[in-house]
DNA sequence: CTTAACGTTTACGTACACGTGACGGTCGTG
DNA sequence: CACGACCGTCACGTGTACGTAAACGTTAAG
């Protein structure tokens, strides 16, 4: 293997830490910190004890990083929302070492539970979102009618 | 006026702090700091210096708390997305002491770009939630997949 | 083999958010 | 006038989300 481009082999499909935050506009800290939360853990450890991580991995720092900067859910939230990254570890280490297709499916279950959770709750809170914009709307209309009013040579005190 | 129970006669447009936030379920305190943050401020004050608030009042304190607790904005956020209380509040006073229609017109439409702009920063917040919905929907349909195969007998690795 | 860059844990520091409490004083209703 | 609600002010506390640094091990390149 004489072929590696500095870190990471080409094909490896583990990334570095430093790789993983640069990557996803975050720093290690902030990755090192999650992992203490509880929100993810790295698929291994290198020979030395180096995280690595996977493409599943960094697929859901991106997904945590959208629940903090985009949906404006707390870290304590964010861990209930993804409930228990030790039952994932757990499901991708059991799914990966048992032959049983009972129990595969059981996990992959379990996981599809876990997802649909998920959605709901960010549907849920679309929901209220919705119901707020309603609300803003209401406030629109009534303020829209009482320009047209104004436009008409009406009179009122402000509503 | 011989009929008032206690505080706030029954007609009065009024309220004092404490009968606001038992309505809304807040402290007087909280509500005071909202006011040191320039999210609101009451409507008028008493002979001696209490805070009076009026339905409008109410109705902003709701619409805080909406943001803050439903939607997960910061207050700094609602801050922004209310933008500019103090403008409000010279509206208020501006529009019932000027009778130049003109006037009026303009401060209703400044109140109108107002909501307009924060229906427009809700309706963002929703889209990215809405993105998220569907990253999650993704991930469905590819557990559903693989357990309709696992169903069906197959093999493969996580994904 | 050396060395620079990168990583590890542990621990303490910090900046801001969001209040809470405590004070001494004022208001207003019975 | 008593008593509770409210006032402004200032300080303090709690939690979150990291930053920073020390002391030391790892990895990849020369």
């Amino acid at each position: 293997m004489t072929l590696k481009s500095s870190p990471a082999a080409v094909g490896a499909p583990f990334l570095r830490i430093q790789e993983v935050a640069s990557e996803l506009g975050l720093t290690t800290r902030s990755i090192r910190y999650y992992e203490e939360l509880g929100l993810l853990s790295p698929a291994g450890r290198s020979d030395g004890s180096y995280r690595l991580y996977d493409a599943s991995d960094v697929d859901r720092l991106r997904f945590i990083k959208g629940l903090r900067d985009d949906a404006g859910f707390s870290l304590a939230e964010i861990n209930q929302l993804l409930e228990d990254e030790a039952a994932r570890a757990k499901s991708r280490e059991a799914y990966s070492h048992t032959g049983d297709p009972a129990e595969r499916r059981a996990i992959a279950s379990d996981a599809l539970n876990r997802v649909e959770r998920q959605a709901r709750i960010l549907r849920d809170k679309i929901a209220r979102l919705e119901s707020m914009v309603a609300a803003v709307e209401a406030r629109r209309s009534r303020l829209k009618a009482r320009l047209a009013d104004l436009d008409a040579g009406g009179p009122g005190e402000i509503a």
